[in-house]
DNA sequence: GATGAATGAGCGTTCATTCAT
DNA sequence: GATGAATGAACGCTCATTCAT
């Protein structure tokens, strides 16, 4: 398999107005079939029986399979990005923005589990080859947690003393790494614990740690008596 | 494979005491290839030719090349698990076990990164089918990070308001993005963070949380100094 | 094949109207290659050679190279059996169908040798997995010499101490041996008999044995000239 | 694999005075081994595991794969040939020894089945590369044949309008498929017909026929009342 | 002589991609 | 644009044969 798209690769990305329905069918189908099989066990084919169009049509919209998951990755951060920045835009201050960052994170996880699946899961898979790629999109959605955090430290809501490129990391990686189970359990007839609880949880956790102190609240209150 | 083949015709695997060392040999090899190439890139002659030996040797010591990357799982994971073991029986506390527990987990991606590689990345790759076999190794490793939790909360040193089932998920997918960031950087000539540093931060971000109070401290002391 | 594959992934038989006669283009270069170096020794790609197709393309019309065997049996079997049926439907008496079937059986030999080296020889090579499938066809041809043997016998023109199930099986014997060494003295450059020749003798063996006896006569006459 | 024996062959065969018992050992396990698997589906290694001997050992007796099927063919032919020879000898006239031929070839079948499934079934299996090899011992068993038609040509017993080498051909075929099918049934629960019995009506229509007429016994007397 | 671990050529099958219709 | 039959490179796995011990 051809890792690195060609700089002399014949067929363009189309995007004409109407037909992109179709595009948009196949990204679904892509959706649905890499969640189910995994992006190496998915055939082409697969994809294209679950769009309903013929295997060529694929190439017709999508350069490679390798285009086909890098275009649903682009494709769906975009939309997810962008629904994140319409509603952290609402919270009144960093500690709510990372809060509602986090509940929101997961409610999309139980909202679009196929979804979910494909971007915490597969993602990864492709391992190497999807590095670069990734880059874009997955860093403007790190960006966000960055973002608040950074915000977060200027304003004095938050120590100065963690560093936000790493916060963002960590805090990702356990969104993503409960995400998954949450979805595998979901798949295996396991249910550890629901979503928006652990939403509450982890923010408890990110907020104020573990430790018992005295002179601290161990717990913060729910986000809808917030002062 | 034909028609004829019987299910029993499996070679078992073997266990010459010397000759094991050539099992050893493969799995180092396999290792190396699947962190290059990750596990569905990476052809089976790879790994032989990594190893020095022939392509069919390989089936003298594993049925397939997905039992490979089970068998080799299973090996290593067992080797971190024991060390892990020994390390944190000597620490006093649960707190200090959790620190303890975080930095040798970074301080194993350091030595052996492209172990971790394999581990961290390639690993959820095999998506689907590995989850069955990941299962045993993998929740035994997490289960250090529970009985750690639910031994802390017991003893009074931790909150009792977070489930440990979710926070050893959490804490280990924090800890495993962070070191894949890390790893992926380190291929890619960028250096965000020095990984002991990190494993301070989040052990602070993790008993103290990020948020400013008055009457707690905000960063806990480096462990040297740690009562 | 890997251990993700679903056992509904094999693709199923086409039949499109026009494109079916690859599949007949297919099945007669299989008849050549198999002829020629025998099932378990010629390669897929053999057969895809023959018969101007790439090597995957045999798979969209036959599931494995098992496959392509037994519906070359199933399909060329048909064919000779109907055959068979009609002109046997024309012969007056059970002793002129016997004959006329042993006559038939042994030009089909002499028009197409290359079949019937497949069917005689190769098709015994797939040993103990074509027993099952064989038995459809092959006892339906069988039973061609059966009904004709079961007729003569209640009709008074054949004794009654034989079995017809075995008689079938020898008579089938005996043409498939006869009809071996022709073929392969032909590739040999010897010349044993004349396969029309042989047929005369051989029905009259079936018909009056080989005994010299008084009151009898030893060979019968010409199938022509029958009264 | 190599069809034909190459003239620089290292390996002679070896006839070390005990060791053959050796030899012996691993054509017994063949005869086993070929019978239940057929010689292409069955491995070196199985011959090896039955006959108690590594796998390399197989190549001190024999020069290959070909090569053990050969010599197995040789020395179970030669050992039945003798034994047919003896007995025969007895017999006091043509029609005496092709009927005891008949008699005991099936008895053979009975006694060692899965010799007999080796030589009729497995035999045919090699196709091309057999032929040559073949001939010598299958054309000295055959002759028996031939030479007792002959002698009954010559002596009146048998009409003469019959080529003997085609009759040797035809009565091996209707012996090996009758005791092909018996062996088959047998595996498959099935018992169409008694082999003693199947001799008896064998030997009726090779004497006289199946055709009913007047001035002739349809049936001949059973073996120990004739003349 | 005997062993059996190692070899590596060979083959059946898959599937991303193309292109004639 | 849409189709889907055809392509053929690629790869996992087998097993006859060898050879160091």
């Amino acid at each position: 398999m051809s890792v690195h798209s060609e700089p002399g690769d014949r067929r363009p990305p189309i995007s004409t107005p109407a037909q992109t329905a179709k595009q948009e069918r196949i990204l679904d189908a892509a959706v649905q079939v890499f969640a189910e099989k995994g992006f190496y066990n998915a055939r082409v084919s697969d994809v294209a029986r679950e769009a309903g169009v013929a295997d060529g049509t694929i190439y017709l919209y999508f350069r490679s399979k390798d285009d086909l998951l890098i275009q649903l990755f682009e494709s769906r951060m975009s939309a997810i990005i962008e629904r994140l920045r319409v509603r952290l835009a609402d919270a009144p201050s960093a500690a709510m923005k990372l809060r509602l960052f986090i509940e929101l994170q997961l409610a999309l996880v139980v909202e679009e589990p196929t979804l979910a699946e494909v971007l915490t899961v597969e993602l990864r898979q492709s391992g190497k080859f999807m590095r670069e790629y990734k880059a874009a999109k997955f860093g403007e959605y790190l960006d966000l947690i960055e973002e608040i955090i950074i915000a977060g430290q200027r304003d004095g809501e938050f120590v100065s003393g963690v560093d936000p490129r790493l916060v963002k990391r960590a805090l990702f990686g356990a969104l993503d790494e409960v995400s998954l189970y949450w979805l595998q359990g979901r798949a295996g007839g396991r249910e550890p614990y629901a979503l928006p609880a652990a939403a509450e949880q982890i923010w408890n956790v990110c907020a104020r740690g573990i430790l018992r102190t005295a002179g601290a609240p161990a717990v913060l209150e729910p986000s809808k008596e917030e002062p």
